[in-house]
DNA sequence: ACGATTATTGCGTTCTT
DNA sequence: AAGAAAACAATAATCGT
């Protein structure tokens, strides 16, 4: 089948998200990614400019083959790239200008042409895996760009035939997973469990035999990268923020292994006065936030604490 | 005797025919 | 619809100390 062939060539997902611009965010300085059709801030979310608008060429032959110059541009979310056609239901004005036969006849037709869409064996299961990416990347609110991203990843991941034995919903989830930690977004597997069909083991399972086989090169977390999506969570202020956020990229060299997401709770927590004076936030609320246990958040407070006043003496903390 | 590594078995799943 | 293929988890067996 000439699909398969076509996408073995494919860029895959980090040759796509290394050539992203950085700018500063009007909000809170932060640094802008910027993805093939949003710019979002690292810092705080903010979603500074969303280009509706395909600036690409109106027609491409830069698709290797060339087999299609005109037209929406492929979409790897769809099993056939979209390229497929459906015959409409005329059900209006024309519909009694036709024959009874006619219609008949239309329907026929219609059906026929449906079928003839899975007619290339296994294109089934491509199609269910798509749609159940295109499922979690909603409910994960996750851009177009990552959607299409997970799309592309999972025809190779089908291609490499990394499916069978395990599951086409628990590799529909590692994909999005992946693609998510390639962008550098800080998304936790249990975020994706929880709207998941499949456990958390199991898209941690698919997550593994991807990295292993695909050998695709996901960058360490830095924790500072979970701190605005924590203080959201938890509803800090402002100066909050800023003070867990720079302990977070103070401490980040030293933690690295550790998982992000405790370091930044760690550091959310001594921003919010820590066990001097009264926190505002528990140790047990950061922790469900960070998905991660109390003590978890107690270890690394205290490491984070030992690693800061180290470098400025002057503030004796306990 | 014990811990670690390797085989085996059964199960749920994809995928072909 | 049926069966092959591959993965995984639990259990059994084997090996080295």
């Amino acid at each position: 089948m000439a699909t398969t062939e076509h996408h073995r060539d494919q860029p895959s997902t980090q040759d796509r998200t290394q050539s992203r611009e950085l700018s500063t965010c009007p909000e809170c300085t932060g640094r802008i990614r910027r993805d093939s059709d949003e710019q979002t801030c690292e810092e705080c979310g903010l979603i500074v400019e969303t280009a509706r608008i395909d600036h690409g060429p109106e027609w491409r032959n830069t698709d290797e083959d060339s087999s299609k110059r005109t037209g929406s541009p492929r979409m790897p979310s769809l099993h056939d790239h979209g390229l497929s056609t459906k015959i409409g239901h005329h059900t209006t004005t024309e519909q009694s200008a036709l024959s009874t036969a006619t219609r008949r006849k239309f329907a026929r037709l219609r059906k026929w042409h449906r079928q003839s869409h899975f007619q290339d064996t296994g294109s089934r299961y491509l199609a269910d895996g798509l749609g159940e990416i295109r499922r979690l990347a909603s409910a994960l609110e996750q851009s177009q760009s990552v959607r299409e991203q997970a799309c592309r990843l999972y025809r190779t991941i089908r291609s490499e035939n990394l499916i069978r034995g395990r599951s086409i919903e628990g590799m529909a989830a590692a994909s999005v997973y992946a693609t998510c930690r390639c962008n550098r977004s800080p998304m936790l597997i249990e975020d994706v469990a929880t709207v998941a069909r499949v456990s958390k083991q199991r898209i941690q399972r698919c997550y593994d035999a991807l990295n292993a086989e695909l050998g695709l090169e996901v960058p360490p977390r830095a924790p500072a990268a979970f701190v605005p999506r924590l203080a959201s969570t938890l509803d800090l202020n402002d100066a909050q923020r800023r003070e867990a956020r720079q302990l977070a990229d103070a401490v980040q060299p030293a933690v690295v292994g550790k998982h992000p997401a405790g370091v930044a709770g760690a550091c959310i927590y001594i921003a919010c006065g820590g066990t001097r004076t009264r926190s505002s936030v528990t140790q047990s609320e950061i922790g469900e936030a960070a998905t991660v246990c109390a003590k978890t958040i107690r270890d690394h407070a205290r490491t984070v604490r030992k690693l800061t006043t180290e470098e400025k003496p002057i503030k004796s903390d306990e």
